[in-house]
DNA sequence: GTGAAAGCGCTAACAC
DNA sequence: GTGTTAGCGCTTTCAC
């Protein structure tokens, strides 16, 4: 009732294989290990006793004596939010060439959750990427100094970190709707945890100064659809014609508040966001969004970390940058003149 | 270059707190297991030192001679389909709430993908839950020989099984439609490997003969908005008024497709999807759908695995089926009469 | 209730 | 290149 019973799943162990093939058991671990360091005939001898007992190395075993499991944690603010399911797959690609296992933790939103699973899931892992963290900074600076630790989306001194190119988004966001006549821009913020909010909050602002738009902020809302909802109440007291939010789900979820209150995007208002997850196609209208290359973020994030991982220095100073486009499509529109 | 100097990071163990305390070792980690059989004092004692030298047991070496690991895998069939995501959620705070960890692993799709991950995973998990497997039966079959495997969304003899009541879903949905006026319905499939899409065109099959209603398939898609868009081609040429997609996802390609052709859902057609993702609920028009309870699968099914990695008999048997609900929306409408 | 000793399966260090 | 020895940090008999 209480304790298990569980079987202890007999396993082939080193010393079986080693008994076989008439060496050492060290010569088997050899043998494993690479590169090989075993006469190439002995290696395969051992090799075949192995096949044909059905030996597989313990990976906790191993684990113990080298203090390597060979398992990276990736860490994921929401997994409900689709702008992490391309730099899952870019992390894994990357962790699998490699021949590591990721191991997924969604914080669910929550600094707290995500501190939680994490202190969890670190003795059992050889380094970490944080996507889109809603930890603190100094939180983060801890798990680095008991880790190897990259930070994605989020640039932290001292930390090796992997960002996109928020500034030159908010600016071909701006300048995009300059061109189609807008001359007063509000952003819509996402969390306040997040470091990308902050950027492109900034760098939005930044932009305007030098375009000589006017520019203002409402929220923070939750990054998601219900966020993007809610936004409308705060939008409808102070109307604009053009709207940046913080990602796409927002987006989306304010394009249908406003249809909900009859204006038109785009015909009314202009929408703009970050992120472009696959979603923005499939919506109406079409949204217009800064698209960040989701894929390579994670690749590039968990490509550093194993080098960590091999010993090499972690890359501080600057964060790596990676570049972004503005896909525009039906969400934005030539401002209505007149009424 | 090659072999990595990482530093082995130091971390307190169990005999320096055995030292401080002054106990044994043993004891140390008596007073770590539950229930705890050591003096209330002692055990208070050892815990406070523990405390102060910031010992935390380590898993790898615990596991080693217990081979047990607390954690658990969770395999999914596509990180990109939101289906699962309420699922992972289930399936996380059903492991939490009994103090284990979940490791995510992603199929993509592909039942190669999904075995090498899995037999990677298989050492250092205690269970296995398999969400919409790709995997043969007899591969399962030979999973669930070597650790506790629960299936979710699939019926396989002598595997502990979770489904939803995929025959009431189709028949709830037949008989909407029949409602409507419509007396010919497509069902759109999806992947051949998935049990759950047989299951479901059978039922409509039943359902449809029952209800006295002409039916017929077409496919297999892709489970995803491609699929979808795809299928739209074979429906043109056997043109229908009524449609069951295979999920959410194919619907939404589905009616993007008809409406590039200039065929409107619901007046021209109406569809009908299973699952109920919540971009069922943002998508124009909003999809009729049969919901599944997400979060409560994948609660189900890692509570069934615990209790069998606690050593309890597997339910065998008849699966536990859980139920549906048509949540009608927007995209099914009356047949128009005439033309 | 607690201590001593043995060992989980593997790798590292040192001989030869 | 290969064998020998000594643990990694913990749990688990078996005594007392």
């Amino acid at each position: 009732m209480s304790e298990p019973p569980r079987p202890p799943n007999k396993r082939t162990t080193i010393y079986q294989v080693a008994l076989e093939a008439g060496v050492a058991p060290s010569t088997v671990s050899r043998a494993f290990s690479r590169p090989s360091r075993v006469n190439a005939d002995t290696a395969e001898r051992i090799r075949q006793v192995a096949e044909r007992l059905g030996y597989r190395t313990s990976p906790l075993a191993r684990a113990l004596t080298t203090s390597r499991t060979r398992i990276v944690a990736l860490v994921i603010a929401d997994i409900s939010n689709p702008v992490f399911t391309e730099m899952v797959r870019g992390a894994q690609e990357a962790a699998n060439d490699a021949d590591y296992t990721t191991v997924l933790i969604d914080a669910q939103e929550s600094d707290r959750l995500e501190r939680t699973a994490l202190e969890r899931a670190l003795p059992s892992v050889d380094g970490i990427v944080l996507a889109s963290s809603r930890m603190s900074d100094s939180t983060i600076r801890w798990f680095s100094k008991q880790r190897p630790v990259v930070v994605l989306n989020r640039a932290i001194p001292d930390v090796p970190c992997v960002v996109t190119d928020n500034p030159q988004g908010a600016r071909r966001a701006a300048e995009h709707l300059a061109e189609l006549g807008h001359d007063h821009i509000t952003y819509v913020s996402g969390p306040e945890a997040s470091w990308a909010n902050g950027i492109r909050w900034r760098s939005l602002l930044e932009a305007c100064i030098e375009l000589k738009l006017k520019v203002r902020r409402i929220g923070p809302f939750s990054p998601n659809i219900e966020g993007g909802e809610t936004a409308v109440e705060e939008l409808r007291r102070r109307p604009t014609t053009a709207v940046l939010t913080y990602n796409d789900l927002m987006a989306i979820g304010l394009i249908r508040g406003l249809d909900r209150l009859g204006a038109k995007v785009p015909a009314d208002i202009s929408v703009i966001a970050f992120d472009n997850i696959v979603v923005g196609e499939i919506v109406t209208p079409r949204l217009t969004t800064v698209a960040a290359p989701l894929f390579a973020e994670g690749a590039a994030a968990t490509k550093h970390l194993l080098t960590m991982i091999d010993g090499a220095p972690a890359r501080t100073g600057q964060p790596m940058v990676l570049p972004v486009r503005l896909v525009v499509r039906d969400s934005t529109a030539r401002r209505r003149t007149g009424r």
